[in-house]
This record gives C-alpha cells, sequence and structure tokens, in this order.
DNA sequence: TCTGGGGTCCTAGGACCC
DNA sequence: TCTGGGGTCCTAGGACCC
C-alpha cells in the first residue's frame, strides 16, 4: 500500500462498441452490440444505448435481440480494435515504462516509476490527478473514444475506482481513506469473488467487504479455503502489495469452436480436433514457443465439459506431434450424446523450441505401451484422421458489420445478409451518415476489405489479444 | 435466457521417490 | 509386519477475469 495514489487503472468506455459507433457514423448515438453473431453467441459490449435497455456483457445474444431489437448486432472486427488499443497503451507508455495491460481495453500504470516521480519520489495527488486528467484528453484526441481513469495506492483499488468513474470520469482515492471506502461495498468488487464466492459468503452472512473484515482471517480460510481466504482477508482491508509488472510470459495456448449445431458423426469430431490443434500449433509457433502438456476440452449438449490432458516427454512445436495427442485424448472421451464444443490447448510452455527424439516418435511419457502399436488407441492410425471437410456453413462472409468495397460506391460496411442478398450501408469513419444498398450475395462489383483506420490511429501496430 | 473464447490460479488425489 | 512423512509431478475440475 503506497503513501500516494500512482497507481492508474484506465479502462476504456464500452470499447468494442464504441470503436463501432467511431467507425460507423450512421450508429453514433444508437444502441450497438458487438458479440458473437451465430445462433449461440454471446455479448462481448453493449453500447451505453443498449444497456438501458438492459442488455450486458456475456449475455446470450439471442436474449439481448429480445430487449433491444433495434440495436445494431455486428460481428467483432478485432483487427480494427487491436490498432486503436495499440494507440492508446502507445500513449500510456509515455506515462511510464512500467504499464501492465489486462486486456485491449484496460491497463494498469505504475505512475511512480515514470518521468512524473521526480528527483525519485513518487508523484503526489495533484500530480497523479493532473497525469489522469491529460491521459484521458490525450486518448480522446487520438480516437475519439472516452476512457475511465481510477488512481489509488494499489491495483486493486485503481481498478475498483476506474470502474465507479464510468462511464468518461475520473476517481482519485487519497490513500488513508481505503478502509473506509471499501467497508460499505459488496464483496463481489473484490477481485477473485465471483458468483460463487459470493454465494458462499452470503449463506455466512458476509455482504459487504466491511463484513469480511469482521469475519476475521479463519472465518474466511474456513469458508474458502487457504489461498482464497487469505487473499480475501487482506483485499478486504485494502491491503494490495502486487506490483505493476508489464510484461509476462504466457503460460498455455488454447483454441476452441463451439459449433452451431451439436456434432455427433464422429468422424467430423476428429476432423475437427485435428483442425484444432493445427491452429493451436500455428499460434504457438507464431509466438516462438513450444509445450509438453497437450489438453482436449470436450462441452457436450448438455454443457457438462471435460478436459483430458497428456504430458509428453519433451516441449514440442510439431503439429503432427499435436495432433496426435488430441487424438489419442479423444478416443477416451465419449461422444455419442453430441459435441457443443470442441478445444485443443498446449501448456508447459517453454521459452524455445526444441526438438525432441521421443516427442517427435509421437507418443508421450503417459502413454501406455499397448497405444503404441497401431496408433490410436482405438485401432486407427492417429495421424490419418478422417480428410473429409466439414458441411459448408451458412455463408460465411458477409457478417454484420465487416467491411466490404464495392466498385461503384465505394467503401461501406455489411447491415445485414439473407436469403441471397447483402445490405450495404456506404459510409466512412470521417463520413457523414450514409446510404443503404442490397445487392445480391454474388454480386462480383462487392469485395470484403480492410477496416479503414479511425483518425488518430496507426493501424498495423499488434497488440496482444483477449476478450472483453 | 440457455449460456464465447482466451487465459490464470487453486485444490485434491494418486503415483512415485527418498 | 504394517506403517512414516515429505516433496514433486501429473491429471481433472472449478472459480475467476476480461
Amino acid at each position: 500500500m503506497r503513501a500516494e495514489p500512482s497507481v492508474l487503472h484506465l479502462d476504456m468506455d464500452a470499447f468494442y462498441a464504441s470503436v463501432e459507433q467511431a467507425s460507423k457514423p450512421s450508429l453514433r448515438g444508437r444502441p450497438v452490440v458487438v458479440g458473437g453473431t451465430g445462433l449461440r453467441g454471446v455479448v462481448a459490449t453493449a453500447s451505453y444505448e443498449a444497456r438501458r435497455f438492459g442488455v450486458r456483457s456475456a449475455m446470450p445474444v439471442a436474449q439481448a435481440r429480445r430487449l433491444c431489437p433495434n440495436a445494431a448486432y455486428l460481428h467483432p472486427r478485432f483487427s480494427l480494435y487491436r490498432q486503436v488499443s495499440a494507440t492508446v497503451m502507445g500513449l500510456l507508455q509515455e506515462l511510464s515504462p512500467l504499464v501492465e495491460p489486462l486486456s485491449l481495453d484496460e491497463a494498469f500504470v505504475d505512475l511512480a516509476a515514470g518521468p512524473h516521480a521526480a528527483a525519485g519520489r513518487a508523484p503526489g495527488a495533484l500530480v497523479c490527478r493532473r497525469v489522469g486528467r491529460d491521459i484521458r484528453a490525450a486518448i480522446h484526441e487520438a480516437t475519439g473514444l472516452g476512457a475511465s481513469v481510477g488512481l489509488a495506492g494499489s491495483k486493486m483499488l485503481a481498478k475498483i475506482a476506474s470502474e465507479r468513474a464510468k462511464p468518461d470520469g475520473l476517481l482519485l482515492l487519497e490513500p488513508g481513506t481505503e478502509r473506509a471506502f471499501l467497508a460499505p461495498l459488496p464483496v463481489r468488487v473484490l477481485p477473485g469473488v465471483g458468483p460463487a464466492t459470493e454465494a458462499a459468503l452470503r449463506r455466512a452472512g458476509i455482504a459487504t467487504a466491511g463484513d469480511a473484515v469482521v469475519a476475521g482471517h479463519a472465518e474466511l480460510v474456513r469458508l474458502l479455503g487457504q489461498a482464497h481466504g487469505t487473499a480475501l482477508h487482506d483485499l478486504s482491508r485494502g491491503l494490495d502489495d502486487r506490483p505493476v509488472v508489464p510484461e509476462r510470459d504466457a503460460k498455455s495456448v488454447s483454441v476452441e469452436d463451439t459449433f452451431a449445431e451439436d456434432l455427433t458423426d464422429r468422424s467430423r469430431v476428429r476432423w475437427e480436433v485435428d483442425r484444432l490443434a493445427g491452429r493451436c500449433v500455428g499460434r504457438l509457433r507464431a509466438a516462438g514457443r513450444s509445450g509438453r502438456t497437450v489438453v482436449l476440452k470436450v462441452r457436450s449438449h448438455d454443457f457438462t465439459t471435460v478436459t483430458r490432458s497428456e504430458t509428453l516427454r519433451g516441449p514440442t512445436d510439431d503439429p503432427v506431434v499435436v495432433k496426435e495427442a488430441a487424438a489419442r485424448l479423444l478416443a477416451g472421451v465419449d461422444t455419442t450424446a453430441g459435441v457443443r464444443l470442441l478445444g485443443v490447448g498446449v501448456s508447459g510452455l517453454a521459452d524455445f523450441t526444441q526438438e525432441d527424439l521421443f516427442a517427435q516418435s509421437g507418443w508421450g511419457a503417459g502413454t501406455a505401451a499397448t497405444d503404441v502399436a497401431g496408433g490410436g488407441p482405438d485401432g486407427e492410425p492417429a495421424d490419418a484422421p478422417d480428410r473429409r471437410p466439414p458441411e459448408p456453413g451458412p455463408s460465411r462472409s458477409w457478417l454484420p458489420g465487416i467491411d466490404v468495397t464495392h466498385a461503384e460506391f465505394g467503401p461501406g460496411w455489411v447491415q445485414g445478409s439473407g436469403v441471397g442478398r447483402v445490405t450495404v450501408r456506404f459510409e466512412t469513419p470521417s463520413s457523414t451518415p450514409g446510404r443503404v444498398r442490397t445487392f445480391a450475395a454474388d454480386d462480383p462489383h462487392l469485395a470484403p476489405a480492410d477496416p479503414p483506420p479511425l483518425p488518430g490511429t496507426r493501424p498495423g501496430s499488434p497488440a496482444s489479444a483477449a476478450g472483453e
């Protein structure tokens, strides 16, 4: 706990939806929902106009449509969000070398390590407040987007402060006032307290941070276990010494897909696992890493989820090795009831790529000898998954929200599509709200396009990816 | 209302070793 | 003969976060 409010937490307001509104003039001031557009999609971000109708993050899109049928429902454009994020993170870097991004739209900044810490002294409350005001203005200037800022003597309190400053605000918590500030707040605001912990605490009569303080360490450990109970005991009293850490190496890489309809065909399931393993290794290699443990995830029609893992003798980034391991793991899972989701991951990451003799041979230390002879334990060659392509899905192009260009009408975005037609609105970030025209879905004059950059942002600079 | 995709951390039991 | 304790690794599941 610091004596000065020099931990800054920045949180972009309704980030994905706000980027869409900045990018699409006709959507400004209107409800916008960004999320999965399939039947099983969930809301990633709702604009404040949509939130007035009760639409919330993580809500099924089907439910959001009932609550707010007139919103624009858009497929996320992560490449654009990454561009805008890179611009914002670049501005934060000017405040301090210690910037810890939590996602595309959120970061901690340690102002005590930056140029505002003159002569080795942490900046005081007045300086911190000015820095917070200035960075909000700079972000608005550069991107046109609103951001909220929390300033406090610890990460936890800075984050709670920014949450309470939303939208488009700033809240500074004077060190020394932490406990009084926290005491009346619901335990749910403390990091690590989710629905399950909240329910467990409520059953014990603990509803607020102040209640948790009164309950005491022993009682919290009894209710929640050693690590969780001790952490909550500290956090509820405002004790939080976690440093701002700029770079952390990933510990796992994973890829998963939820299917529009449950998969029942076993060969199709094998084909999809093979595909996911390939994508997973692609990401692993792109990061220059290799991993030792392969994890398969299978979610059934009733949402029950099982994971199976296998640890190899050494790290690998060989797609064949990972595909074979995933196929062995799949062989041990009953999928007859229908598969809703499949995932493949690699953990136990090594810092460098290493060709391991045993891993290369295609079977790990945890694999029984009987599995080796014929490839997969089910008697099928593990390296020959069914190559049959999946059923062609409903038209994959022309997702709502994506960018297109028309030979005659120029740049625009897909407002909707169906029954062989696609509706396009022709406008750009700096134009006035545009007109709508409808074309045949196979119109040769219509083509997908890159997002036009927002004014003030720098296209093409990647940033670490994360969901909302 | 019917639940995404990418992660992190913790717990608990069993194997194995000393 | 029946019985130690501790440490590490692996696996599976669950809570939580954005």
